[in-house]
DNA sequence: AAGTGGACCTGCTAGC
DNA sequence: TGCTAGCAGGTCCACT
């Protein structure tokens, strides 16, 4: 479910919410991905600073630690008041003097992890590793190229892979490989220098776009007032097999790549 | 080192 | 109506 744009639009509709509240207490459900790493009441007390997102994790400072958020596959965040009791796939809560902040994940790919901070494992090695952000204006045409050289994957896998520029999913990379105009099945390496720029402009515009849209909802994405996204009323391909491509009418097309599905029109996005 | 496939877990839908 | 197979927004890990 959530790539960039989701999880910047929950940290939006929550982060001045929760600045400077304070923890009255900590709940868990099932486990997730990984265990919290600390007792339950150990953050009691202490005052909640201002949410950041590095790519698709979120860290939400507590005290002088904190906690990693991410979402996984199915996972969304509600912060309010007024929830109701939890419910079976509400797997952690936070409740604080201002409102209760809930983790709804029901197939539990996603994780709460406790650090003492961003620097500090096991925070640091979750993130070590990740490729820029894509609103980074080190994030280039020659940036991207240099990064794919070398690389046979093909371009699609290789921009999920989050290590050169992080952010893009499965929606996002098929959208904006089509955007570029480039086949998901191109090898990375060698893509053009004049369409790795046109690639790293069509993912910053493809995300900013879904930001602006408050992301895609396909099933159940919310924010955390419970406001749905409608990127996906604007994607070109994705989910659209057998559908017109908006641009020229040849029918759009799925490939599978590493287990994903992958679409794409046929005539809009060639090899080279 | 880079690339591949499996693993994690639950719910929904299409098809028989 | 009821069962089953296949699919889903992510990412880590073991293996070649």
């Amino acid at each position: 479910m959530p790539e960039l744009p989701e999880v910047e639009v929950t940290r939006r509709s929550f982060a001045d919410a929760i600045h400077g509240a304070t923890v009255l207490a900590l709940r868990l459900g099932k486990p997730l991905r990984w265990p919290l790493g600390c007792a339950v009441d150990h953050l009691v007390g202490r005052r909640a600073g201002l949410a950041q997102r590095r790519g698709k994790y979120l860290w939400l400072p507590v005290g002088e630690e904190g906690l990693l958020l991410h979402l996984g596959m199915s996972g969304s965040l509600a912060f309010g008041r007024d929830l109701g009791p939890a419910g079976p796939h509400d797997h952690f809560e936070l409740q604080t003097d201002r409102g209760l902040l809930r983790l709804h994940d029901p197939r539990r790919f996603g994780a709460v992890v406790w650090s003492t901070g961003l620097d500090a494992p096991p925070v640091s090695t979750l993130l070590a590793g990740l490729g820029l952000e894509p609103f980074d204006a080190r994030f280039t045409g020659t940036y991207l190229h240099e990064r794919l050289r070398g690389r046979r994957v093909a371009i699609k896998q290789a921009l999920l892979v989050g290590d050169i520029v992080v952010g893009a999913g499965n929606i996002y990379a098929c959208e904006a490989l089509f955007l570029a105009g480039i086949h998901p099945a191109s090898p990375a390496g060698r893509i053009s220098r004049p369409r790795a720029e046109r690639l790293a402009g069509s993912i910053r515009q493809v995300l900013a776009q879904a930001l602006e849209a408050g992301g895609t909802t396909l099933r159940d994405f919310k924010d955390a007032h419970g406001v749905a996204g409608s990127f996906q009323m604007q994607a070109q391909v994705y989910g659209r097999e057998g559908q017109d491509c908006r641009h020229c009418g040849t029918a759009i097309r799925r490939l599978v790549q590493g287990q994903r599905s992958t679409f794409f029109c046929p005539r809009c996005q060639t090899r080279s």
